[in-house]
RNA sequence: GCGAACGUAGCUCAGUUGGUUAGAGCGCCUGACUGUGACUCAGGAGGUCGGGGGUUCAAGACCCCUCGUUCGCCCCA
């Protein structure tokens, strides 16, 4: 086969896909509307700047998966690799210091130059809800508690553990950050590769190495919690005791860590254990320096990204599209009729599927492969009685009814 | 970027130790049923065996390269 084919980690969402892409956006949007957060959407590609900036050069994401590109004019642009940046720019250009909390929901299509796998692909969808201009936990609290109403309205929540951990405020971090540099640092020869490799970039991720060597070694490294100051862990027990209060259930994991430089405070996940390598189904925390990073004025912020493909899988059940009405004219004469009679149905709301062409049996067929819930057969022994044969395709049963009657008809099927 | 497996009709897959015109099920089209779907029956279309090169009298099967998918690592939604 030789048929031409998408580029490599893109995909077609064909109806059915597109359906299901579809519910779990609706579903969130509608969910996090109910707590506040309004739709809003950004460019798909900014100045290359406002993600290497914000997410650190070092970053994976940054220094190996961006799709950036020199525009006509010479500058560098980037297709979004995640939303948050994005949004934080977006509140900067337009002042919205005035209209904090800012609450946001938004969704669209991310693009990261990775391998693809499972549940990770190159042009992939996210839904992505931010919180800007709070520093109370009550809205770490609250952003939490959208991602945990959502699943829950897809009914994947009792896939996902909710799990949660604080990498403490700017100061907390350094310490830590620092201590542990000086733990790995005397245990160089018995680290991994990769995490020699990261003891430069990011040290705390060594902390969620899956070596086994490494994992001896963490186990006696320096823990956090002695190295959080006293208003970062009252912040992450505030956080913790909101949840609780909700009923959202959580586990304490100390090894999160986050890849992109501008978290501070509370990092989470809802993983899944569904998906293979990619357990993450949405995932966040807070950002307290971002908004500075990017030239505004300090301003706290926290948010998430959930993955609509992987969601999607997790989902069991597909959504069903809407049920058509089946129109078949039969015979010629009642061609015009009927093809009025659609277009008027139509106007009314109703979703009515009329065939091209074909006679009688290949347009029930057609209404039987579409779905359709009923079909009306009009043919000039109806015409000349002012009537129609309305049958229901689940019942089986037929029955002849006043053409007036029919919208009301209809409309009762259900 | 690293390691491994896989790639045969639209889909899911058979294809024996390399050996004539490459098969099945589902789906699709046509007809039995020229005013009636789902069930049944009978026909039919559809494949340069991912692509390129090589070994051989002979390759869908073996070797190399390439593209793609999957799994793991890295990282992440």
């Amino acid at each position: 086969m030789s048929l031409p084919q998408p580029v490599r980690g893109t995909h077609d969402l064909l109806p059915e896909d597109y359906l299901r892409h579809a519910h779990v956006r609706e579903t969130a949007r509608e969910m996090a509307s109910r707590f506040g957060y309004a739709e809003m959407a950004t460019p798909i590609f900014e100045f290359t700047e406002v993600f290497a900036r914000t997410m650190g050069e070092s970053s994976d994401v940054v220094s190996k998966e961006m799709y950036s590109f020199e525009s006509r004019s010479g500058e560098s642009m980037t297709l979004r690799p995640e939303y948050t940046a994005g949004i934080c720019r977006a509140f900067i250009s337009n002042g919205l210091q005035q209209n904090v909390p800012f609450k946001a929901f938004a969704a669209g299509p991310m693009f990261r130059y990775e391998r693809p796998q499972k549940g990770r692909q190159r042009q992939f969808h996210q839904i992505d809800v931010e919180c800007i201009g709070a520093a109370e936990a009550k809205a770490d609290i609250e952003v939490i508690a959208v991602g945990a109403s959502i699943l829950h309205k897809l009914g994947v929540l009792e896939h996902c553990t909710l799990e949660i951990n604080t990498l403490g405020d700017q100061e907390s971090r350094e310490a830590y950050r620092a201590a542990l540099v000086d733990y790995f640092s005397d245990h160089k020869s018995s680290l991994s590769k990769d995490s020699l490799d990261r003891l430069g970039r990011n040290p705390l991720r060594i902390l969620d190495s899956k070596d086994k060597g490494d994992r001896i070694l963490v186990e006696n490294a320096p823990l956090f919690t002695d190295y959080l100051n006293s208003f970062s862990s009252e912040f992450f027990a505030e956080v913790l005791d909101g949840l609780s209060l909700l009923g959202i259930n959580y586990e304490l994991n100390r090894r999160l860590v986050r890849g992109l430089d501008y978290y501070t405070h509370t990092a989470f996940e809802f993983v899944t254990t569904a998906l293979g390598a990619q357990g993450a189904v949405i995932a966040g925390g807070r950002y307290d320096g971002l908004i500075e990073m990017l030239g505004g004025k300090p301003t706290p912020g926290i948010g998430w990204a959930g993955g609509i493909e992987r969601l999607a899988m997790l989902m069991d059940d597909v959504p069903i599209a809407e049920r058509p009405i089946a129109i078949v004219p039969v015979g010629e004469t009642a061609e015009a009729f009927t093809a009025k009679l659609a277009y008027q149905l139509r106007q009314e709301g109703l979703n009515i599927e009329m065939a091209f062409k074909g006679n009688v049996g290949k347009r029930m067929k057609r209404a039987n492969k579409l779905n359709a819930r009923a079909a009306v057969l009009i043919g000039e022994d109806e015409l000349a009685r002012n009537v129609c044969s309305l049958r229901d395709l689940d019942q089986g049963e037929q029955s002849e009814i006043p053409l007036s009657e029919l919208s009301a008809a209809l409309g009762a099927l259900g």
